[in-house]
RNA sequence: GGAGAGGUGGCCGAGUAGGUCGAAGGCAGCCGCCUGCUAAGCGGUUGUGGGGAUAAAACUUCACCCAGGGUUCGAAUCCCUGCCUCUCCGCCA
């Protein structure tokens, strides 16, 4: 969320990123009405209550004296029945400012290009060049099938749609995959994390799934419990509500966690294969960092996620996304998309994002300055490294061979333990 | 699942017949003093958030002793609910 006070003060600075983001500027009105009555009913009750709080004490020392506070006394609880009157409307005022302020996206990085949609987000740049095949190329979940790694039809009977059955090297892939990114991200310095998969209400808030998202979450009854649509909640929340030392930064972290989403409002989009599925494998990475090094720390963070597709041989392109069709916690955020022989297309398989002190703010996690008073919010950022499915995806359609089977990438055979998949 | 105990500031730890308690004391931290170094010692100081005031401070005020309600002129202290932690028994990967 905003600073409420950057949204009063600087109400022009926020209508000019709610205009990039094509985001209706009007929604702030509201907030600015809400917030204005709020503040001058603070005024008069905290004015009340220090009238209260004399007159307390002046009964308080009445009494000690053995003398008769009477009169003084019903003044007191005048004053206090007017008090909670007024009490009732602030709370509802405050309750109201704050759902207001949770709808007002965060303000896009002056490097993020303008933009209404998809269409408009801008090619950074590409890496590889996409296998020239001598043979009309299979889809992955063909291939998974033709193999007997993957099996869609069972687990559909087991679990439903969108949900998958990896067998056997299909399986192992998986595994390769997940050890073999957070091998390479704990050597560049992320402390590996393996989080709780379930999360209470207040995490969910904490990083802003909660409550714009809640039919993206799958959720259990009795107890309540949400489960994570990916490691950044947990990972994210591990700092809630604390205040970080200067020094204590950058703190920088990586997760292999499952994954679980409703994907509702989905329906007909990617029905086949593994592209969207309700649950999925990804690692995570994470960053906690001083708000001068985030910008820095963020092309880094992207380098790193690339670094895997890279050393996987996969092609891909890094797409920097564009006002309109950034989340609505990021300042920034570069898609890496990867190529997909069976789409001939450029795929999303991670987004590194920067989220400045927007999620901070909201999580409470602050840091402090050496030989400075107060307190400033972390930024955070984070991205994926990667989503394994997609992995999967990628490797099993470039990787193809005109005798149906798949080589093994060669970063990855010590994991695998073979050359091919037939 | 059964039976108990408890949740206080960066940490430890006082504070229950409700009243100058934002909270004693200790540790850690910071500033100064002292001692030729080190250690010790002495004095002072150190929470977070919001509002008002200010050029900015100083200043002032409100809130915060797990969370949310309640009683009261007034609650860390009393009552209810929830969450969490710990100990013992049972069960279990």
């Amino acid at each position: 969320m905003l600073d409420v006070k950057l949204v009063r003060e600087n109400t022009a600075k926020v209508i000019d990123a709610l205009k990039r983001r094509n985001y209706d500027p009007s929604i702030l009105d509201n907030f600015l009405k809400i917030e204005n009555e709020r503040r001058e009913l603070l005024r008069v009750i905290e004015d009340r209550r220090e009238q209260r709080n004399k007159l307390s004490q002046e009964i308080a020392r009445l009494k000690r004296d053995k003398k008769d506070a009477s009169s003084i006394l019903n003044e007191a609880k005048n004053i206090s029945d007017s008090i909670s009157e007024k009490e009732e409307r602030l709370r509802l005022l405050e309750e109201q400012s704050a759902q207001e302020l949770l709808l007002i996206p965060s303000i896009p990085h002056d490097s993020v290009p303008v933009g209404k949609d998809e269409a408009e987000n801008v090619e950074i740049r590409r890496w590889g060049t996409p296998r020239e095949l001598d043979f009309p190329p299979l889809n992955h979940w063909d291939i998974g099938e033709m193999l007997g790694i993957i099996d869609f039809d069972r687990a559909t009977k087991i679990a439903g749609a969108r949900f998958s059955l990896m067998k056997g090297m299909g399986a192992k892939l998986e595994r390769a995959l997940m050890n073999f990114m957070l091998d390479l991200n704990t050597a560049k310095g992320y402390k590996e994390i393996f989080p709780p998969l379930l999360v209470n209400r207040n995490a969910m808030t904490g990083t802003g799934q909660l409550p714009k998202f809640e039919m993206e979450l799958f959720r259990t009854v009795d107890p309540e419990f949400y489960l994570i649509p990916t490691a950044e909640v947990p990972v994210t929340n591990i700092h809630r509500d604390e205040i970080l030392n200067e020094n204590d930064l950058p703190i920088y972290y990586t997760a292999y966690t499952p994954c679980f989403r409703r994907e509702a409002g989905s329906y007909g989009q990617d029905t086949r294969g593994l592209l969207r599925q309700h649950q999925f494998n990804k690692v995570e990475v994470v960053k906690f960092v001083k708000p001068e090094n985030s910008y820095d720390e963020h092309e880094r963070l992207t380098n790193d996620a690339e670094d895997i597709l890279k050393r996987l041989c996969l092609p891909y392109r890094v797409i920097a996304l564009c006002t309109g069709d950034m989340g609505f916690a990021s300042a920034k955020t570069y898609d890496l998309e990867v190529w997909l022989p069976g789409q001939q297309r450029y795929r999303e398989i991670s987004s590194c994002s920067n989220f400045e002190d927007f999620q901070t703010r909201r999580a409470g996690i602050r840091f402090k300055r050496e030989g400075k008073k107060g307190t400033e919010f972390v930024h955070t950022l984070n991205g994926s490294a990667l989503a394994i499915g997609r992995t999967v995806v990628a490797i099993l359609e470039n990787y193809q061979q005109k005798d149906g089977s798949v080589s093994i990438p060669d970063a990855l055979k010590p994991y695998m333990g073979i050359e091919a998949i037939k």
